[in-house]
DNA sequence: GGTGTGACCAGCT
DNA sequence: AAGCTGGCCACAC
């Protein structure tokens, strides 16, 4: 991963690699950005993932529980939900079912030079 | 340019 | 057991 990149772009960089069909957590992102405490930042980079220059898959990424806590932030409530399922996630009471078959580890997945 | 805040998480009352 | 707090970093005002 590109040292030079902002914090930003390093978790629009991981959330662009999440294949389809899976999921990560905030927290497993802001871990193999080397900042396990910056979960935040991570949904708030989500937040601006419109501005961003490339689609951002956000709703690839959810809270550790498999919570869709961001969907307020697709417009319709439901939309997270959709696109999810779409990919063949199973969701319900806006909870990933058996969220660990589908999730995506960036730390383990990307290999770190 | 200081301050607040945000789609989280873990640890401590 | 459930609520509060600190921490992380970028962005808007």
């Amino acid at each position: 991963m590109n040292k030079e990149l902002n914090f930003f772009e390093q978790v629009y960089e991981v959330a662009k690699l999440i294949p389809e069909g899976k999921v990560t957590t905030y927290g497993a992102i802001a871990k193999f950005l080397g900042s396990p405490q910056a979960s935040r930042m991570v949904g708030w980079a989500m937040n601006n993932s419109n501005t961003y220059k490339c689609y951002i898959p956000a709703h690839r990424v959810v809270n550790r529980n498999g919570v869709l806590t961001g969907k307020h932030h697709f417009g319709f409530n439901n939309t997270m939900e959709e696109l999810l399922k779409n990919e063949g996630v199973i969701i319900k009471n806006d909870k990933i079912i058996n969220m660990q078959n589908y999730f995506w580890d960036p730390s383990k997945e990307l290999a770190i030079n």
